[in-house]
DNA sequence: TGACTTCATGTCAGACCTGACATACATTGT
DNA sequence: ACAATGTATGTCAGGTCTGACATGAAGTCA
């Protein structure tokens, strides 16, 4: 948000903040969500630039085409763990995977 | 390991690899391993720089001393998310995450 | 339309992880 | 030696995550 707008908005009386703050997430949460939901479209990404289905990519991960799909989707009854065992039995590199991470939302 | 050390060990009939062929990992696992091993050792360097004990730590993380210990020393009880979950509850920006995460073991 | 393919969503038993506790070990100071 | 402080390790009840299954939804093709 540019600055000059949300100087108006206060002025008219609004409490400007960002999501986080609306949900009552501390930053730490705010980070987690974030970081999952990176992981989860490099996940994506990967599958498809393969040319893979689901189901596919399932069998590769001895998990379920179900699964693939939560993952994708950043489900909550995903982890982290869940995500990053897959990149990188996908073959994704140590190395690759810290540029995911550092790659922000934009 | 240098070539010709490896030349000469060979030529003495060693069979010669890497730890994960000794073990039986795949590369995949291997790489899990020493992911986990980065990021304990992050959290350790990051609490001892700040001149915490590991129950200081641990009440920050609402988690106990014990588990503190255990993730520092990558038992195998810890998972990856409970390493990053700590390292973000400590302030450690994503960004920094993905630094930690790209430094590998040397 | 119906058959087929791919992805999404709900549920659940069993596997796995977590905080807490007890206790052992190591180091330092007296 | 003893006490104090910090760290390591084993155990376990309760909580979370996972693969699998069922089913739905959306798209494609004939």
């Amino acid at each position: 948000m540019k600055k000059d707008k949300r100087a108006r908005l206060e002025r008219a009386g609004w409490k400007v903040g960002t999501v986080r703050e609306l949900l009552g997430l501390s930053r730490a949460e705010e980070a987690l969500v974030e970081l999952k939901l990176i992981l989860s479209r490099g996940l994506r990404e990967r599958r498809t630039r393969r040319r893979l289905t689901q189901a596919q990519l399932a069998r590769l991960l001895k998990s379920s085409q179900s699964r693939v799909a939560k993952m994708e989707a950043g489900d909550p009854s995903v982890s982290i763990d869940l995500l990053i065992r897959s990149l990188l039995a996908m073959g994704t590199t140590q190395r690759e995977l810290a540029q995911v991470i550092a790659h922000k939302t934009r």
